[in-house]
DNA sequence: GGGGCGATTGAGCGGCCGTTCAAGTTGGCA
DNA sequence: TGCCAACTTGAACGGCCGCTCAATCGCCCC
């Protein structure tokens, strides 16, 4: 029961999150992770059993780091609304020079991953559920807070928002065009207004 | 110069195309191509030079298909805003069963290709800003046909139209919610609305 | 009917893939 | 200090990858 000399569990999912993430499922290659994460294949089997098995944890691994940082936003702006379009801004306008990609490695893995992978797949659609879960109970507090009309539906919301964020990061890898995402996110920050509807 | 017993080039891009789109190009192998399009190695090669360059081809065969579709609901409808809108809620809510994916092979592509095959990337981006200025080609026409408001910017449109487009289609692939989509696909079209804005 | 030539075939190349496992290393405990 | 168990190492495996090319085919013209 040594433990000895093991890997730093948060720092390896870390880097592999930035290779799948850039990169893909697919076009990552054992080899390519071996050297991202500074460790050996028999360690990496040990430690997660599979290719498919790193990557499932690194999705969970992304969606609870993307959690944080929207609840860290939340934190540091006093009303919730403020916090929510900070957290987009930032996403979208801001990340750009680090993010491995443009794109949610969710919604890039909803695209690469097929019914040959049936488990990534619905790993990945219960991931985005849940973040869409997410955005709405923060609207539901809103409401409950005053921010937002009572008239609003959390749900649609949240949806709309989650729809917006992928087609206008999309938009983004495709032109690198900030300006017009600039303009086009107005919309989508319309219904965060506070009093709005 | 006989040509003699050559294969049907339509007909091999059609089904090249569809397993693409179900696949992606990474998950796609020549093996799968070969049989799908009943060609052999020796064969394809000659044609189309490498997988990248059958797929170069797909690329630029399912776009054009895509304009003549929504050339076709144009003529069908008789007014400019009602066939485009057609043509989106094919898309979106009916194309579903037959169709080898709920994404855009554009997006789709946009998505899993990197800087290690940046023709295809910068093709696909190519092929998504002629089918930008498609819609806004067609929406210009609608404003001069009095269809539109001349307030409404065009090209601001078929930015908004892309977007939510590539958007909903995620959407509809995480969820599989098709009264979701409808309900979020109405925002779409309002704008759509003769006389609106 | 036979010769020529472009099109087609499919076995097979070198290489990278995901994965395994025997051998080596490390560190805590007796 | 010596032992054992936990952990790491990296060579190697079978298989699939994208792709090539010598051999064969089949049509056209003479």
């Amino acid at each position: 029961m040594a433990n000895t000399a093991k890997f730093d569990r948060r720092q390896v999912l870390e880097r592999a999150t930035r290779l799948f993430w850039q990169k893909g499922f697919h076009a990552t290659s054992t080899r390519d992770l071996q050297q991202a994460i500074d460790m050996r294949p028999g360690s990496i089997y040990a430690a997660f059993g599979s290719k498919s098995g790193l990557f499932r944890e690194v999705l969970h691994f992304y969606t609870e780091e993307m959690s944080e940082r929207l609840q860290q936003c939340l934190a540091e702006e006093g009303a919730i609304l403020d916090g929510l379009r900070t957290f987009l801004r930032q996403i979208l306008l801001q990340d750009g020079d680090n993010a491995p990609s443009e794109l949610c490695l969710l919604a890039k893995s909803l695209s690469e991953l097929d019914e040959g992978e049936a488990e990534l797949l619905s790993e990945t659609r219960a991931l985005l559920a849940a973040t869409e879960e997410n955005f709405r109970c923060h609207l539901q507090s809103a409401i409950a807070a005053g921010e937002l009309s009572a008239q609003v539906d959390p749900g649609l919301l949240a949806r709309q928002l989650q729809v917006e964020m992928i087609g206008l990061r999309s938009y983004l890898r495709a032109t690198g065009d900030r300006d017009a995402v600039r303009e086009l996110a107005d919309n989508l920050f319309a219904p965060l207004q506070p009093g709005s509807q």
